[in-house]
DNA sequence: GCATCAATCTGAACAATGTTCACATTCAAG
DNA sequence: CTTGAATGTGAACATTGTTCAGATTGATGC
């Protein structure tokens, strides 16, 4: 909300700041609602700032989509193991879903495929390590090897069970709860009464 | 391509050609390549003319995404059926995921909740239309009735199946396969090898 | 201490965009 | 015809991302 005023000329740390700055931005306005010059005046900065640390807009919304990742992979990766394959499936599922949900404009970011640069090595490496426990949660169910996501192989059933979840958040966040849940809050209550039920219809015990 | 030169001081119909233009426009640059301008300029009219025939940008937008769904359903409807809940219930999803695979900066359109007017009645009637195929066929698959959309029940199998071919679609269109095929070009590569074993153990005989 | 150079930041550009508005042109109904 | 509504023009205006010459500072070597 404030712009915090600086004494010195220099910032000391403008490149964190911004990313700092870029991810609030996005929180509450969502990405639609982000601008660089906004981030700049957050940070107390002038509009040509952010570029002696960023490469545009992009380079700084990659930086950003990569935090966000690190943080879906670290609540993945909190999530508790009950030993049942299913069960953990079903957790993983539900935890990936709500951070979509807790996290729209956020989540809608790192799918911005126009808004960040998805060859950057640091964003490919956040992305797939954000994916690992969930990936062997599903391996685990389909009794297969936990796959080594740097051999990039696809197999059908791991396919599936990403796209399941990755499509139920979609879902979450382009708000088509609210076109079929005439409920105050569709999003919350498609999340806490009836993904339940969605996850124990996909992967049974 | 070209700017059709106009003799009269009036289009004609000026509606429908911005829509098409949008549209073009959309399937050649993207979303992202899209302005309003570019379109008026397409369609041999001045930046202002849109503003008398579609509530800004967002209606425009949101006109297009209606035709977008409606060709979406037309493709769904035409698929064969086989009569096999399960072939049938495949059929579909691979429609689904081939029409944004082949038409991804319209499928990203009809998903970008800050570009479209989600309220427009026509476009929620679009939308729904657009998946009664898909619909009926995870119904029968999973032997259930057969959804009435307008009665916004969210039956779990009926969710789960939904999210799954929307979840691939948007890994698709998001390029999420080129982070794990190594081929020149991984959306197709993807469509034509791997969605049909992909599809197959998502839904078995 | 001090000189020098790179890093960092400013503030003023610039082009592009969506939108509005006074005005021009045309259509269509009486 | 004529009169009002519909449609299109073109010039605004604010905002945005980006660039760049110059100002300021930090760090390094002496």
């Amino acid at each position: 909300m404030s712009s915090p005023e600086r004494d010195k000329y220099h910032h000391g740390d403008l490149k964190t700041a911004l990313i700092k700055a870029a991810e609030n931005i996005i929180r509450e306005e969502g990405v639609e609602g982000f601008t660089l010059r906004k981030a700049a005046k957050f940070a107390g900065v002038s509009p040509g700032a952010p570029s002696h640390h960023f490469n545009g807009t992009k380079g700084l919304l990659t930086a950003v989509a990569v935090r966000v990742f690190k943080r879906l992979g670290a609540e993945l990766n909190a999530l508790p193991l009950s030993g049942r394959a299913a069960q953990d499936l079903r957790t993983q599922a539900f935890g990936y879903v709500t951070f979509a949900a807790n996290n729209p404009g956020l989540f809608r970011l790192i799918c911005r495929v126009d808004l960040i640069d998805f060859k950057d090595p640091e964003f490919i490496q956040a992305s797939f390590q954000a994916l690992t426990q969930y990936a062997h949660a599903a391996a685990a169910y389909f009794g297969q090897e936990p796959p080594d996501l740097h051999k990039r192989a696809f197999r059908p059933h791991m396919a599936s069970a990403m796209a399941t979840a990755h499509g139920l958040a979609h879902m979450v966040i382009e708000g088509r709860p609210a076109l079929l849940l005439e409920t105050p809050d569709p999003a919350s209550t498609f999340i806490e009464t009836l993904l339940p039920a969605v996850l124990l219809a996909t992967w049974p015990d």
